[in-house]
DNA sequence: CAAAAATGATAGTAATACTATTATATTTGC
DNA sequence: GCAAATATAATAGTATTACTATCATTTTTG
């Protein structure tokens, strides 16, 4: 998977100008990346974000409408890596049981990273996903955004997933449901585990997450 | 559970003067359940509130610290109101089995309201609950909160009915992260039946998230 | 090298999330 | 029943946010 040429296209939707087309841009989306991690989604604002790498806040209005936006455009552009990995992971294996296991434990294990692709930080985006990503649709414009396609790369990794889970099972009735509580179920566990432990039991250093929701998948479809 | 004198108690770190006190603090509280429904958590304010209840933004800040507490404080007494009902429930019934059974279903079945206790409305609650309750611990300060004992309540229901669970299955591993999982799951697919469907297999008016969450405990814990 | 496009510098606006102050009610304790 | 305490109203003010607008200066490109 390492050093290969694979690029994340992100649906122009979600910009006004592709940051990916200038170094501007790409300063604006890593430094935003960072900056969401250091303070939070709410406390992080483009004026910070200007100042930061020196440029005017107003520039950056013309490559995101606003912050909400370059959140969706984020987690979209996760999504799509997601999908990669795991289209690469099944790639070339019969099992429909072992492609499902591969694609769970994508979903589910602590943050991976092993590679970069371009000026993004993979493992710092990871962290965003678990912390703020729930933000990106609970909002009161969820129907138009979805409408627009926001949404779409998301949807594509349950779909994609809950056909798996069909492969193993075709009766199976919930496969949706159950990937994407797998998949909120994941990031929640992640969270909790560090700031409300009180509703997890998460383990450190174990990979309690993967297995957990692995068990609880294979024993409710079989 | 009718017409039961049952009376709600929330934590006092909640709130500057306790809104069951007086005429406005009651305003205050029914009030703000109706317009973060109908406006949506981000936009609503303190000062909208202050125009609909014909009071000065001023006097609310009397009440609550600011609007993020007043959520808290509504979903603190949502898990007051849930955990009694679990209670109430599961009194008088032998099976370990039985009880988890009817817990889930309080925890995942669609608004019920059958009763009214004050001036609290718990269908409009049961909403807000849904759509705007993660905004209530994803935060940059939950730690803080936490350790102030804002989320109490919600971790005393998940106790609660993880010791359920151990009750049918002692070896179980992952009581709490199977129970908050099912409650948080539910709320979200109950959202994304809503305003994303792709991601959920909701059927209009059948109780699908509660046969769903049902057989999925009981698979994973056999 | 001229025209177009991108960026910088700067200013301005409405709304938000508060805090402060003083006046007027209302409650309560003796 | 009245003074003291408490609660609420009325009003004003501040810093920050989330933008929008304008015009000058660079940089790119055909």
């Amino acid at each position: 998977m390492k050093n290969l040429q694979i690029h994340i296209e992100v649906s122009p939707e979600l910009y006004l100008k592709n940051p990916d087309s200038s170094e501007l841009g790409c300063k604006i989306v890593s430094n935003s990346i960072e900056m969401i991690n250091e303070l939070g989604f709410e406390t992080f604002t483009f004026k910070k974000l200007g100042e930061r790498i020196e440029s005017p806040e107003s520039s950056i209005y013309r490559y995101f409408e606003n912050k909400h936006t370059l959140l969706i455009y984020l987690v979209s552009w996760y999504w799509s890596w997601v999908e990669y990995q795991i289209v690469f992971a099944t790639a070339n294996i019969d099992s429909s049981i072992e492609k499902l296991k591969k694609a769970i434990k994508i979903l589910t294990q602590p943050t991976l990273v092993d590679q970069t692709i371009s000026y993004i930080d993979e493992a710092l985006l990871c962290n965003i996903i678990t912390t703020e990503s729930v933000k990106a649709y609970h909002t009161k414009d969820v129907d138009d955004e979805n409408k627009k396609g926001f949404f779409k790369t998301y949807k594509q990794v349950v779909q994609r997933v809950s056909n798996l889970v069909l492969e193993v099972n075709q009766k199976f009735e919930f496969s949706h449901m159950l990937v994407s509580t797998v998949i909120e179920g994941a990031h929640q566990q992640k969270y909790f585990a560090e700031h409300l432990p009180a509703l997890t039991d998460v383990k450190k250093g174990k990979d309690t997450v993967s297995e957990f929701y692995t068990k609880m998948v294979l024993d409710v479809i079989k």
